[in-house]
DNA sequence: TCTCCCACCTG
DNA sequence: TCAGGTGGGAG
């Protein structure tokens, strides 16, 4: 089975994803608005097929430590990176099959926190989700050997906390828990974006998980922000005091941060922040399924009000969830919102095929938003790649992909999306832990002037409640969530 | 809770 | 040299 064939690796400090092969399943998702069944990719190099490929999450020590304390980033409305940031090493990938690599970052439940006692508390319901947007790496499409040859740096994605946000950046609510994913989508000509078997794979990190802040909640966050990222650096200092911060007050003793002074008063006062951390969060679901690798034990269930503690579970050893497969004829048809402004030259080739339109009942208002082209034009906004002319960055001119693809995208997160019977026995999630327990959205890929395009990425993420509850929560319509990717075929 | 501005820093 | 990435403070 897969499980045996899939194995989360420790590597160094580093987080391997294997992807899983897809799951021979044939059963019709089409009246759920899923994707149809995936299929075992039609590939005549069985080695270097999709879900041969392995995805190791660089810095994953530094990714572990500040889960442990409860990662948090933050977004600020001209958009904000990551730190740290992400960045993965690939393997396995065919050196000269063309693939695609895309983030996302999509809500891992669907409550809102507040920091309170030094410790993350879930203080109600999430707000609505905002429409996913994918982040394409500025180098897809490229070959195989492009992306092996060196780390795949996500650094430059930015997020942003403004719903109009014009950037391209990735959209997202404040004091909600995010987890990003990567999306590996092969881009061949023979498994083009065109082609109706489009083969992709997620990989799932968990300790890149985080919570959004306008700033920061947790002094230790803040401190390893500060030790760690460069930019910070003239921060470094006196644990005691932040002298940086005297000196631009012109005073000669150290200033002590209202937030040092909160969280110091707090630890001398609450005997709660250290317990929390080792103890309630530590635990969660063993899960080893086909796409799904995880070492812990059960988190409590996230529904209560229960403290989350200040920190993500760090009891697993190598926290990565995948899921892989081939991605056949969707029946699902979303309408693309913004696809106007890309159809300047061959709007009459885009018919209901490039365009997604998940069910009806959740239609983020940004849909709407013209927010292709011209919203899209910057690279370093990572919304697209592949433009003509381009260099892609590091990518020898041998691996330049032909022009042929434009990647702007658009996508939109389903605040708390359904799966169907199909998608269950496709992707067996298993229990998840309390603050990942909501699935997540399903992005979809759409080339935009190709005639073929890949129709989805149906990813969710895994739902925390037990396969049964999760047969039994299908809706009869799913939450919609759309996406906007839109890849445009050039002189094809 | 959020935005704006600042000085400091990297690349 | 300078554009742009930092966290903190004021409001």
């Amino acid at each position: 089975m897969l499980q045996e064939k899939a194995s989360a690796v420790a590597d160094e400090g580093m987080t391997v994803a294997q992807s899983g092969g897809p799951p021979e399943l044939a059963s019709d998702s089409s009246h759920l608005g899923l994707p149809t069944t995936p299929s075992i990719p039609q590939n005549n190099e069985p080695d270097q097929n999709i879900e041969n490929i392995k995805v190791v999450l660089h810095d994953r020590e530094l990714w572990k430590k500040f889960h442990e304390a409860g990662t948090e980033m933050i977004i600020t409305k001209a958009g904000r990176r990551m730190f740290p940031s992400y960045k993965v090493k690939a393997t396995g990938m065919n050196p000269k099959t063309k693939y695609i690599l895309l983030t996302d970052i999509v809500p891992a439940d669907d409550h809102r926190y507040k920091f309170c006692d030094n410790k993350w508390m879930v203080a109600g319901k999430a707000e609505p989700a905002m429409p996913g947007r994918l982040y394409v790496h500025p180098d897809s499409p490229a070959t195989g050997a492009h992306w092996m040859r060196q780390l795949v740096s996500f650094q430059k994605l930015k997020l942003t906390n403004n719903h109009l946000d014009p950037f391209g950046h990735i959209i997202l609510n404040s004091m909600h828990k995010y987890q990003p994913r990567l999306h590996i989508v092969k881009a061949d000509e023979n498994n083009a974006f065109g082609s109706k078997n489009t083969a992709y794979c997620t990989h799932v990190f968990h300790e890149t998980a985080f919570i959004s802040v306008t700033s920061y909640q947790n002094h230790k966050i803040t401190q390893l922000k500060i030790e760690n990222n460069p930019f910070a650096k003239g921060f470094r200092g006196s644990d005691e005091g932040d002298l940086r911060v005297s000196r631009l007050q012109g005073k000669d003793y150290p200033v002590i941060s209202k937030n040092m002074v909160r969280q110091r008063l707090i630890s001398s006062h609450g005997h709660l922040s250290g317990k929390l951390g080792a103890g309630v969060l530590s635990s969660h679901p063993q899960v080893v399924s086909h796409y799904q690798y995880d070492s812990g034990v059960p988190l409590p269930n996230s529904d209560s009000q229960e403290a989350l503690s200040n920190s993500f579970p760090s009891s697993r050893e190598s926290s990565l969830l995948y899921h892989c497969f081939k991605h056949r004829d969707s029946t699902r048809h979303l309408e693309l919102g913004c696809k106007r402004p890309y159809l300047d030259t061959t709007a009459s080739a885009v018919t209901d095929e490039h365009y997604f339109r998940s069910p009806p009942s959740y239609d983020p208002p940004l849909l709407s938003h013209p927010y292709c082209s011209e919203a899209l034009g910057s690279r370093e906004a990572c919304m697209y790649g592949g433009m003509e002319g381009e260099t892609g960055g590091t990518v020898g001119a041998d691996d330049l992909p032909v022009p042929s693809l434009n990647c702007n995208m658009w996508a939109s997160v389903q605040p708390c999306p359904r799966y169907g019977m199909q998608t269950v026995e496709a992707m067996p999630y298993q229990p998840f832990p309390a603050h990942f327990n909501s699935p997540a959205s399903v992005p979809s890929v759409v080339p935009h002037h190709s005639p073929s395009l890949f129709n989805t990425l149906g990813v969710p993420l895994p739902n925390s409640d037990s396969q049964e509850t999760l047969s039994n929560s299908f809706p009869s319509s799913r939450e919609s969530s759309l996406l906007y990717h839109c890849f445009k075929h050039r002189g094809t």
